[in-house]
DNA sequence: TGTACATCAGTGAACGCGCGTTCACTGATGTAC
DNA sequence: TGTACATCAGTGAACGCGCGTTCACTGATGTAC
């Protein structure tokens, strides 16, 4: 609401934070292809070359966006594994803390769509590079330090060789990331609930004991 | 060349065919988005509006393209497997067949990248409705049934404990299409082919174990 | 074998669309003196 | 405390772009008699 309505002042105040908060909510409902500059600036209330005070152009406004998006990625990952933290056996809260990533991707994936895609759009993503935004959540890592501190945490506890922990990020994370796709995109997205369910649990059971 | 001649006839011959070819072009340099109504039509050396004699629209015409990449992937697959097919014993032949799937795959993905995005692009696919194109390999089968198929014989030869048999493509379809997408989008874009090489090869192996 | 005519497969011109982006501008703000 | 002026953050109008798609049309083909 107050986001498309029309300013009283001139400036806008912070135009840059509305424009990327306009911003996510077109590509939490359209995904990326819905961050379109013009209407973000609509929403803010703005005439669309406004934006260029704060972004070079649309694509740095996506990356902005896309930041926001990791970031919220981020945040329903930790939201998982604080339960798994409780846990006392070393070895268990390792395994547990790797589902909860696993779990924790595959529902934003499923619950926020649009930012999935957002955050993994257009080619070239790098996780690693995120800025600043993609680093909200409360441990400040990424989605993918997170899934490495569980992996730290499973070689520390002794439940994965620690030969086997280099590049044991990619395995993990293509076995869930290809899930997440086939569950918004490919044929899973017409799987009951439960079905779906069940095969997430199978997956990560296969990822831990695959590892 | 001759695809962008002008003809000389006035009618084409096989206009519907020609434009296919042309957006299977499109598609191989450039991806989905690549594949464009107008431009198709100019390769083939016809009036844009010529293409509606064929398809009902440009969702249409990408239809067919995206058979035809399916088709493709499937014949990519299905020559990896081939090697597989001599081995004798039956339980390693089964293994080497699910290896050769995932070989497959992950060697399309990187190496006809626009045609590996344009089966899965713009959400919505489904692998096993897919068009009379993506059958044309020499088994006949599509990529989503080959892989069915190795698993079969996994569970045929007592390497796939039968109860597990069900939904199994799913999980082993999502390790390598994940990993596929990291390869050329995300971080392992850079990484350089022989550290793809080991990760794809334990890729496999965890999907191997763990299934 | 020749002709009439329905059907098919193209042409040519035009449309609206919404986008990203650029230009020259003006209103508001804050700082130096 | 007041004023001059540089700087910043917006405005308004316009651009070109290339697309998909529609319209009314014409040239070529093949079939019935």
């Amino acid at each position: 609401m107050s986001s498309s309505r029309a300013r009283k002042t001139y400036h806008h105040g912070d135009l840059r934070q509305a424009l990327v908060q306009a911003g996510l909510e077109l590509a939490r409902a359209g995904g990326p292809e819905a961050v379109v500059l013009r209407e973000a600036t609509r929403r803010a209330g703005v005439a669309p070359n406004a934006a260029y005070r704060h972004f070079a152009n649309r694509e740095a406004l996506f990356g902005a966006v896309r930041a926001a998006a990791l970031g919220a990625l981020a945040r329903a990952i930790e939201q998982e594994m604080d339960a798994a933290r409780g846990i006392e056996d070393a070895a268990q809260r390792s395994r547990a803390l790797l589902a909860a990533v696993g779990r924790g991707y595959l529902g934003f994936a499923q619950a926020e769509t649009g930012w999935f895609r957002s955050a993994f759009a257009w080619g070239a993503y790098d996780v690693e590079v995120a800025p600043d935004a993609a680093h909200t959540a409360s441990m400040g890592l990424n989605p993918f330090e997170l899934l490495g501190y569980a992996l730290d945490a499973m070689r520390d506890a002794g439940v994965l060789a620690a030969e086997r922990r280099p590049g044991a990020e990619f395995l993990a994370w293509s076995a869930v990331h290809g899930m997440a796709l086939l569950m918004i995109d490919g044929p899973l997205r017409h799987a009951p609930p439960p079905m779906r369910q069940v095969l997430a649990l199978r997956l990560l059971d296969m990822v831990e004991k695959g590892l």
